[in-house]
RNA sequence: GCGAGAAUAGCUCAGUUGGUAGAGCACAACCUUGCCAAGGUUGGGGUCGCGGGUCCGAGUCCCGUUUCUCGCUCCA
């Protein structure tokens, strides 16, 4: 991949300019964890702020919520993650590709289906307007022997699923000569388990523990305390409840860098709507969603729509958000219909009804859900990758130089502004302090006097401070400074009482949010 | 988990056929310059991933091991 140059670049630059460390690196490292390092804190908390800005403070209709980490384990029973989560892998010995299992028969089933289809095609060519497809279903000998194959595979499939029959899969692998698409080859290990949640031990370890889970989503502690958010937040329909919290997941192999953790912040927003109109709003949100993500300015082109024709266990539509990454357009936050899957589990598992009064139709109903969930740590990489460049400037003599730039929205960059005197002495600095001292009540700030202006300048530009200022001889006499500007290395010169108000402008959220 | 590569200073790397660890950048102090990195002087920092073996002697050869990176699977 062409890119790959560029992504190794971006994740040492990352670890150079204190954005992201790996964790426990004084002892080699754990696997796929990650720390955020003091400018990464710093454009974390903004992209945060963002979101939050934009989802809770912008609408009525939503509010937040932070949930605890840990669940009674009844909800991953009833969110289907104890039973769904857990994938049954296998092995092929020859061409050492890994599958799911299931994965692998439901692909030999829909090759199967295609026979049949097949068929079906070719008879309604032959036959014209007097075809019958059911008669044809029903008499045909190799459509009727194929689905007799798939009945019984799907018979066996589920039976086998439904009591986490690991033998069984692999029997009907075996059985229906199911090979590798690699290597063509029936060699196959056996199927191992998975499950993807955390586990761990509430209370004594000893006797009367409790099995509970870190939660591999933080969807379900919106999900249930729909109820208490609804009746003392007097919410009406359709409205929205938004987190934003760690979740985990153990995955089997987790890489490049931090878009795959097994530790990882999500920021989701679950709305409930009326049953019928989960659509509507389905749209509504897709479309809300991208804004927020173009509102940035980072590319347009970088951003696509994926639809998801395969749903998951829970949902009646869904789309991605993806992101053109180094390494490719991957998924970047998702959009789903979840329907009244969750809530419903939970009104069954718990015996508690979970409904919400129509004051218009005097009916009682379980909301549908509209959910939006992304990957913080992904927007996290979406920005950097994004905002990576390396620039070619010529000087004013012709010769030609380089430099490194992170060309952050100004919105998120973790400092927003540098003072700098122009030299160390001749009250320069003390006159910079100054101003840092009243910028620093609204803006995160940086001071330095080491070495030449020109080298500060560089190192602003490599953590994407958007806004350098310069104290020179000159705003000793007349209280102005010059203003320098990241992208373009242009400057101003402008008052210091009129800093405040000029930075304002360019680094805060309204122009992002009056774009929504 | 399987396969492939890698590991020497904060970073990028050099280290000859085995002979007691170097450079550039970065960092700190001081001097100098003063609006777009790379002036001078001085200084700090490494049990060469870890463990064993061969050898008078191992960063270097052999074995093992750990971790990281990439591919396969999954997902936010």
């Amino acid at each position: 991949m062409a890119n790959e140059d560029q992504f190794k670049k971006i994740t040492a630059h990352a670890k150079e300019y204190g954005f992201i460390f790996q964790s426990s690196e004084i002892y080699d490292g754990l696997g796929a964890v990650y720390d955020y390092a003091q400018n990464g804190v710093e454009l974390k908390n903004n992209i945060k702020n963002y979101w939050w800005d934009a989802m809770v403070k912008m609408n009525e209709e939503i509010v937040g919520l932070d949930s605890a980490i840990f669940m009674h384990p009844t909800v991953w029973k009833a969110s289907g993650h104890l039973s769904a989560f857990s994938d049954p892998l296998i092995d092929n010995k020859d061409s050492k590709k890994r599958y799911r299992a299931d994965v692998l028969i439901e692909d030999f089933r829909e090759k199967i289906q295609g026979k049949i289809n097949k068929e079906v095609t070719k008879a309604k060519k032959r036959f014209g307007d007097s075809f019958n497809e059911q008669e044809f279903l029903s008499t045909n000998q190799r459509v009727l022997a194929n689905q007799t194959k798939i009945d019984e595979l799907n018979k066996r499939f589920v039976a086998a699923l439904e009591s986490d029959n690991l033998e069984e899969l692999k029997q009907i692998i075996i059985d229906n000569d199911i090979a590798c698409p690699v290597s063509g080859s029936r060699n196959w290990t056996d199927v191992r388990q998975f499950n993807l949640m955390f586990d761990t031990k509430l209370g004594s370890v000893s006797e009367g523990a409790n099995q509970i889970y870190l939660r591999p989503e933080t969807a379900q502690g919106i999900f249930v305390n729909y109820l208490n958010v609804q009746k003392t937040g007097r919410m009406k329909l359709p409205f929205g409840i938004a987190q934003i919290g760690k979740a985990f997941r153990n995955e089997i192999v987790a890489r490049q860098f931090i878009f795959r953790m097994r530790e990882f912040e999500q920021m989701e927003m679950q709305f409930f709507v009326k049953p019928g109109e989960e659509i509507k709003w389905y749209e509504h949100w897709k479309e809300t969603r991208i804004k927020w993500h173009k509102a940035l300015e980072m590319g347009d082109e970088k951003y696509r729509f994926h639809d998801h024709d395969k749903m998951a266990h829970y949902a009646n539509a869904a789309a991605d958000i993806e992101f053109d990454f180094p390494f490719g357009f991957k998924e970047l936050e998702g959009i789903h219909s979840r329907t009244d899957f969750d809530l419903k589990s939970h009104q069954e598992e718990s015996g508690k009804k979970i409904q919400y009064f129509d004051n218009e139709t005097k009916e009682s109903y379980v909301p549908y859900v509209i959910e939006t969930s992304i990957g913080l740590d992904r927007m996290f990489l979406s920005v950097l990758s994004s905002a990576y460049t390396e620039e070619k400037i010529t000087k004013d003599d012709g010769s030609t130089d380089q430099r490194v730039v992170l060309r952050i929205p100004p919105q998120l960059a973790p400092v927003k502004v540098a003072v700098l005197p122009l030299v160390k002495k001749d009250g320069l600095p003390e006159m910079a302090r100054e101003i840092l001292k009243e910028l620093k009540f609204d803006f995160n700030c940086q001071y330095d006097e080491k070495d030449s202006i020109g080298k500060r300048y560089r190192r602003h530009d490599a953590i994407g401070t958007p806004f350098c200022i310069t104290v020179d001889h000159q705003s000793l006499e007349d209280k102005t400074v010059t203003l320098r500007y990241r992208d373009s290395m242009k400057q101003d010169r402008v008052a210091i009482e009129k800093l405040p108000e000029l930075i304002e402008e360019l680094v805060s959220f309204k122009k992002l949010l009056k774009k929504l």
